[in-house]
DNA sequence: AACTAAACGAGACGGTACGTCCAGTCTTTAA
DNA sequence: TTAAAGACTGGACGTACCGTCTCGTTTAGTT
């Protein structure tokens, strides 16, 4: 019944400065000048408020996304498979193409050196874009248009594999175009019985 | 015209030396403690004779993993595309599970923040391998396997793409189980025409 | 015209924390981890309770010093020079030996880089010390066995100089040997008349 | 006969940087500013290149110290111990007024809480001038000056101890006048037999 | 008994400095 | 004449404390 909040409560103000030094950052610099010291300057504040909130910067960035991303994860329930994979794919292609794209890049850069990181990029952001794409085939699947016997951990991973694979190595762009191209191959693939 | 080799020639020890570090302290320390330094340590050399003949470590894991993966490249060029690919799709991931996650996971990070050296992977090392893969689509498609509507540069990427996804992210692991339900995959959806 | 005392007292019982707490450390670690952090962990207290009372660290150790130093202060007023000097030097390096070297090396130390602390520690402690030796000489010179043409200041600096001296520097050992020696010394000193 | 001196030689121009920007620091800011970030930023180094070649500031300190110091002890060895004393007093006390006050107060008050630095600080400064002194009542034994039964060590601390005392607690000023007090006092000492 | 005002603990804040690691570059000797 | 290698400048790391601040919580003395 106690259980009191004591001492100084944490200050909103310098939180957001730093999210959003963070972002500012990541998008001029290209992930290159991401350095703690970088956001406390820009932030006008001290190093130790910013590891007392975080990890390190991967995490900084991974709020950021999150809390942009979150936001974003719109599902229309009622459509055709065609037609709601189609936005999925479009919508996750405008996100990066307009504002996420260096701060994914980066959080895959990050994960591959810190292995804790990765288990927290993948619980809170990954996962959760399987769930709801995991979730679409499943209705499709109610729906009849997708057979049971299909492979549904193999689809979410082409289709999601297809557009980090995109961004991380940049042999073509990752946009509007691919997601149509993307969506069109999965509802081939899924039209046809195992063999 | 002579144009004779002048000078001390480059020592063939201290090259073998420093690769094999590399590929030492690489899976020693899973990526995290490969720096120029380690590096000149461990193969008792200065950092100038390295940075002399490279740009910087990703491009020495980059020699390292090339003169690995370049012999493994065989495609069984008579079979049907089940076979053929299947074959090459095993054979990919048996390298990554046997010897190479690490360095690809390594190169793949570095290139995220360094554009110069994502051409360089790109150019060498992913490009190769995709044109391979296109081959073994484009004979299928000779032989009537695949319909000539088909996009192979969709196929390709969500390939690829899977098998990065799974390395990168972690979520599932990419061995030989993966490599036939991939396969299954494609050759179910290379099998039904466009929509 | 009350002028009364408003609000909570002041707690006696996390003044007497601090002051034991400040003793502990610096008895412990010998004046490296010495922080007003540290006391305030130690004395279970929080930090702006230390800053409200005292400026700072050293006047902490000050106050300590203080209370023990100040009740030790007993001159035998009756005796020979002899006798008195020898007995306030012993008593001073038993005080020393026992508890108080390292406070007083952290004093000094400290002043070194306040001089408004520094004025502080000459008033409250070495002032209060060197009126008591000015006292012993200045009595013995009223029963003539110092001539009133000495320089009484000097004499004092060489006494508390040579123990400061052995104590900072620490090359020979500041004890009752030492006071011995020095009473002796200084003896023979005033018992010649100037040159 | 190899031992070879490899590598890019230490640069005498660091080297004089930081000595000099130490000087002028400690000078300028009095001991408080003296730190290795303000030395590294003032002399236009890095701070490992300071921690190369010194274990911490003071070391710096001790350095710029002895460098002026060890020249100045000059000792007229053939006069009388009046004369030699009181020029060996008046020359350490011009020292300290005009350059040297605020280095001597900082090492002893930083070897105050490291005890290795203590003992670098008694060997290289203090020990030395303690021989000097020391060699200086030798002579004057031997001339007959001073009786062999005097303690030669208690001498060297009473004279340096008023010294450190004054220039420690700053009660009074440490200057010539003092200089001759003391000198005057050591010789009516060393003129009486002991009791 | 309720009110008031100051001291209390807890702890977050902007900062400075620490000592270390590594990146790249420079400058010398060795081959 | 180039390779090799140690010392260089310098940026960032993550940590420890500093002294200040903002809270909610005692705790005496006053109404």
């Amino acid at each position: 019944m106690s259980k009191a909040k004591l001492g100084r409560p944490r200050s909103e103000k310098s939180k957001e400065a730093i999210l959003s030094a963070t972002h500012a950052l990541l998008s001029e610099t290209m992930g290159t000048g991401l350095t703690i010291e970088a956001i406390a300057r820009r932030a006008k504040g001290g190093k130790p408020t910013i590891y007392r909130w975080w990890p390190g910067v991967a995490d900084i960035v991974l709020e950021v996304v999150l809390s942009q991303a979150n936001a974003s994860i719109t599902v229309s329930t009622s459509d055709s498979l065609q037609e709601t994979l189609g936005q999925f794919l479009r919508e996750s292609m405008n996100a990066i193409v307009n504002w996420g794209g260096v701060h994914l890049r980066f959080l895959v850069a990050h994960a591959q050196k810190d292995e804790a990181f990765r288990d927290r990029f993948r619980d809170n952001f990954t996962a959760k874009r399987r769930a709801v794409l995991k979730s679409i085939f499943a209705q499709a699947m109610e729906r009849g248009e997708i057979g049971s016997e299909q492979n549904v951990e193999i689809l979410v991973d082409m289709v999601f594999g297809a557009m980090w694979y995109r961004l991380l190595i940049g042999h073509a762009p990752a946009n509007e175009t691919f997601a149509d191209d993307l969506t069109e191959a999965i509802i081939r693939l899924v039209q046809n019985p195992p063999v």
